[in-house]
DNA sequence: GCCAACGAGTTTGTAGCGCAAACTAGTCTG
DNA sequence: CAGACTAGTTTGCGCTACAAACTCGTTGGC
C-alpha cells in the first residue's frame, strides 16, 4: 500500500492518539516508576532506586514531578534513626497510567 | 503488596526494560510517524501531515532524525510542477519498531 | 505583466527537560 | 574526632521538541 496526499485517513493506530500521550506519563523512568507503584501498595525509596536502576538523583526529581501532579504522595518516617521515603500511586496517578496503557495497547497489537 | 527496601525485585514488568527504551522511536511525534510508515509503503508528507496532526515544521525535523538514524528513506520528485515528498521506512527502523513494540507488551499487558 | 496569495517544506530561536554530578544532613565505625 | 556511609535533594548544563519565521517556486487576480 502506499498513500498520496490526501487519501482517506483511514490508516493507523490513530496516530493522534500516539502524538497526545500524556508527557507526565511517557517519559520512560517515570514510568518505570508508576509501573512499579501500580504494582505494591507502597514502595520505599531503595526499593526503587534499585529495581528501575536510576540515580537517586533521577529517582528523586521524577517523583517530584508526580507528586506535583498528584499522581504519587510521598512519607516520610523514621526507621529507628534513619530516615525512610515511600511511595504510593494515588487514584488520579493509576487513572492517568490506565489511560496511558489504554492508549499504547492499540499501538502493540500485532498490525492488522 | 507493600515493598521495602531491598526485598526480591521479582515484581513488575522488568522497569529496567522500560527505563532502557529507545528514545528516538519513544518520542511521540516519531512513533506516530513510524506507526504510520510501518502500514504503508510509501507515504507523502501531506499525508503524515493530516494523519498526524503535527506542523510541517515538527514533521520535517523528527524526519531529519529518523532518515539519520537510517529509520526512514526520503524521496523528492515532482508531480506537475509541485515538488512532493515521501517517505518509506526502513529495514532497520521496522526493527527499531518492533523491538520497541515488544518492550511496550509487557506494559500494556493488564498487571497480573 | 505584476503583485499578492498559496503550497511545500526547511531553518531558526527558545523554553523546558532530563541527566549526572555536587551537595546536605545525619549516622556509624575505628 | 575523623572519615566513611546512608538517604536523599539541589544544581548546572546540554539537548531537544515545538512554534514561528523564512525560502523558493507556482498560481490567481486584475
Amino acid at each position: 500500500m502506499s498513500v498520496a496526499g490526501d487519501e482517506a485517513p483511514a490508516a493507523a493506530p490513530s496516530a493522534r492518539a500516539l502524538v497526545a500521550l500524556d508527557r507526565l506519563v511517557h517519559e520512560p523512568a517515570r514510568l518505570a516508576i508508576l509501573t512499579v507503584l501500580a504494582e505494591a501498595e507502597e514502595v520505599e525509596f531503595r526499593f526503587l532506586e534499585s529495581v528501575t536502576g536510576l540515580t537517586k538523583g533521577n529517582i528523586s526529581s521524577h517523583v517530584a514531578k508526580l507528586e506535583a501532579a498528584d499522581y504519587v504522595t510521598v512519607t516520610k518516617r523514621f526507621q529507628g534513626r534513619k530516615p525512610v521515603t515511600s511511595y504510593r500511586i494515588t487514584a488520579t496517578g493509576r487513572a492517568a497510567l490506565d489511560a496511558y496503557r489504554a492508549a499504547l495497547s492499540e499501538l502493540v497489537r500485532p498490525p492488522t
